[in-house]
DNA sequence: ATATCATATCAATCGTTATTGATATAAATT
DNA sequence: AATTTATATCAATAACGATTGATATGATAT
């Protein structure tokens, strides 16, 4: 089956989204922030020390990946902790594996 | 299992390539020539007019495409036919699939 | 109340890349 | 040879997004 990508508004619709999530995810560092975090979730402190990304650039990319759902976040005392969506993660390997396989 | 995204040589190194990857499929325009493509091989005429892309820039994304090796040419006549390097395809929907299933 | 730690936000800069317009190349046709 | 068709290249611009430095917010501890 595949996706008739070029017509029709749903297969439009369906690329241009999964597009807007290649984007984000194509983003080395927040690649590397979502591998990270399939190992268990972590504080933004974790998040900066393991990968050597200065603090304001991790909360950024942490924010993108929030605003797009593929991240979540809890604040646990002073601390973030995130943690991935794999819900989210799923809908979109699904979906880019109508476009790759 | 899971790539160790952020520890290691192999692995740093896989994810700098898939990332790259992501990057080039990232595009609307060549994620839409991807999936034109994947339907069959065409030449450039058919890929702007069925896109409503300007052709230089059809052009582009196609020499962007080609340069990774997502896609491969030859000439027939006075076309350039394009298809889908499918084994490209088939190596990154692998180690995407590391990544987020 | 103050100090410290953890995180977020903001403005500015820098780099990359998509897009555009013009032009070049090359094959086919007349 | 000249024209047309198909494709590629190039320079310039525009848009976007990553990074940086400074600062703000908010929670905890003293």
């Amino acid at each position: 089956m595949q996706p008739k990508c070029c017509s029709g508004k749903q297969g439009v619709r369906e690329l241009t989204e999964t597009a807007d999530f290649l984007r984000i995810i194509a983003e080395p560092n927040r690649l590397k922030i979502v591998c990270l975090l399939r190992e268990g979730a972590k504080c933004v402190c974790d998040i900066w020390q393991h990968l050597d990304l200065a603090q304001n650039l991790t909360s950024h990319h942490l924010k993108v990946l929030k605003d797009f759902g593929i991240v979540s976040s809890k604040q646990q005392g002073s601390k973030v902790i995130y943690a991935i969506n794999r819900k989210v993660l799923r809908k979109f390997s699904n979906l880019l594996n109508l476009y790759l396989n």
